[in-house]
DNA sequence: GTATATGCAAAGGGTTTGCACGGTT
DNA sequence: AACCGTGCAAACCCTTTGCATATAC
């Protein structure tokens, strides 16, 4: 069942306008399923080319305060969003290829169990974004430690 | 054993030439256990006013290059900087009071095993920062889902 | 002596903000 | 009618880059 079903009680419930911006820049997170805040003001232009930019960045705040999105830091860039009614995945994040692929969030439960026990931390398993080193460049070692005079 | 202590070798081992800015910006890297790119630059102008921030920048790039320090974001902005030879360390971000604590980065272990087996993936632990509730904000819930009209 | 590193200043992304106008309630 | 949301443009922070000079090798 799709949390973003109710997306309109859900931003009234928290004291907010419904707005079509608002409606099409879920809608076009939810289209594209990860998408930079530029990304998505494109998406939505394809429908409504008047939106603007800055009202992306204030409609994804909103979005994410009544909890219909989230967003992950993948590389350096810009962030990356996520209507939540997608399943939770996690990102690996390749340090040197900067491949990018996402696998399922469920694999983090014990480690969220583990925080939550020994820190009474809550994590946000859709928020988190794990780098290192993908099987490829892990395989291929790129002059590891010559650790001698050149 | 710190790893730093050869790092006039590593450097030279890569290629990369040896300079006073260099050996200022890890040592400041050091003192400070965790520093943006800005807090660095202040440190390493207590001892050389001269130095300038982007030649910070592209110093901590060589010094991660070559293995001396690792960054981590936390939050949205800047990113922050640690020596390679502390005791690897995770951040766990409050994404309410945005409190940063860091935990023992072995706590991570059996969830690293876990991608290594699965995805083939190697974790770099230093780098992850874990976002969600800490405990106190988890305790005082403020005002989650009236779900009425309001 | 030559290639690399630095300082400076300018440009470049990405994001936020002030303000007047327009739309929702 | 009152207030919130939007568009626009400017400002902002963080980071990168071009170029001339200085420095390590």
């Amino acid at each position: 069942m799709s949390v973003t079903e109710d997306w309109d009680r859900r931003l009234r419930a928290h004291g907010f306008r419904i707005t079509p911006q608002r409606q099409l820049v879920l809608e076009a997170v939810e289209r594209l399923r990860h998408g930079t805040p530029e990304a998505i003001l494109i998406e939505v232009q394809r429908t409504a080319s008047g939106v603007n930019l800055s009202t992306v960045y204030r409609t994804l705040e909103v979005l994410e305060d009544v909890g219909l999105v989230t967003h992950a830091h993948i590389g350096h860039g810009a962030p990356t969003y996520h209507a939540v009614d997608e399943h939770v995945h996690i990102h690996l994040v390749c340090g040197r290829c900067h491949t990018v692929s996402s696998i399922d969030g469920d694999i983090a439960s014990p480690f969220v169990q583990l925080l939550r026990e020994q820190y009474s931390f809550e994590t946000d398993v859709s928020h988190m974004s794990i780098h290192g080193l993908c099987q490829e460049c892990k395989s291929k070692p790129v002059s590891i430690e010559p650790d001698d005079e050149l």
